[in-house]
DNA sequence: CGAAAAGTAAACTCGCGGGTGTAATTGGGA
DNA sequence: TCCCAATTACACCCGCGAGTTTACTTTTCG
């Protein structure tokens, strides 16, 4: 990798953890500098701006957003068996600190600044089209009935989301009982299915 | 009414317009006392500073939390239908456009700033009550099986806010088919009774 | 090697915006 | 009517932080 390169690259990942830390703006260019271990000249050679900065963040971010994968239907395995895996893999993803922390930033900029939100509904579409995917063939096959398939893809995120994203991101504890995550899988999972089986 | 008391109320009012519309850091203290018809030292005699207003604001908004009313069970209704009155009730409140722009303002500052965040878990936690409590009811009544309450609470509102709140929240329209109200909430009511019937 | 490209340190500009001081004005209650 | 507290206009302070300038050193690469 060539040096300057290597530079962009530590600036980059520096930039990344002072955002997640102090957030967007109680982050400065300085500090980025310091911590990037580079000048604050460097900084603006490689982006133009403050601003300019964020965005490259967030299109880094995109690109890296092919995480979920398997999310295939398989004729021979037991329904819950395979909705169980798929909404851990999706709990796993969102309890993940460094994603949260990540959408932290990226949100709280979202929320006054709708420029970015179609990237991001890019992001939340990804989950949605892989789970509607799988649901329509269930149903093609017969062993589930959904007629909307998008709609109940949206359901079962929402509740996966309601449970194991909105609330750590906005650091509200749940009340006294905090609920394992296998119990929470499991409870869904049965739900959902008993109410769009044949 | 007061004239200081006015002149107090006014200040409030506008700060919670400019707030709405411009966001927490892009509203400045001048900017508020113009639109108020208030001299800058007069909001700062009311509120000592900006953070002070904030809180302000957000304990108003604390004041009028008791929104959500009806949600009593009833043995003689049939549970779609309560639990459609219901979830509409809940709906409409999310999709309110002064009530998405004001928790815009007081999420965006809870993402970076956590002080505030026990009140807000006082909101969530109203309505996950009020439900809980009528699955109770009908659990009792023997019309329902729920094992956990509280945990059906939340995924049942967590299927409405993926419709009805964060998508709007973020300015995230839903991909090409936006459903409408009453279908949604058929569907999720029909799909929630039938995960949890006897 | 040697020149061009990239990086550095530090001082600097500059506008913004939160917050204050003050002297003059208003207005409502006794 | 008179007084005192609230209000006003406006100038002012000041720290912060984005972005720039400059004079210099280091790296890359033909």
């Amino acid at each position: 990798m060539k040096h300057t390169d290597r530079k962009r690259a530590d600036i980059l990942a520096a930039a990344v953890t002072e955002f997640r830390t102090y957030g967007y703006d109680n982050t400065t260019m300085d500090q980025i500098a310091d911590a990037a271990g580079a000048s604050k000249r460097t900084v603006y050679n490689h982006f133009g701006s403050k601003e300019g900065m964020f965005e490259a963040i967030v299109r880094e971010m995109m690109d890296r957003s092919d995480v979920l994968t398997g999310g295939e239907y398989d004729a021979e395995q037991p329904l819950p068996r395979q909705l169980k895996r798929i909404a851990n893999e999706i709990v796993d993803t969102l309890k993940d600190e460094s994603y949260r922390d990540l959408a932290r930033v990226v949100l709280s900029r979202l929320l006054m600044v709708p420029e970015y939100s179609a990237l991001i509904s890019e992001q939340t579409q990804h989950i949605n089209t892989m789970l509607s995917r799988w649901m329509r063939a269930a149903h093609r096959d017969g062993r589930l009935r959904v007629p909307r398939p998008e709609l109940a893809a949206d359901q079962f995120v929402g509740m996966l989301m309601a449970y194991a994203f909105w609330p750590a991101l906005f650091n509200v504890e749940k009340g006294s009982t905090t609920i394992k995550q296998s119990i929470f899988v499991n409870q869904t999972v049965t739900m959902f299915l008993k109410g769009y089986e044949c």
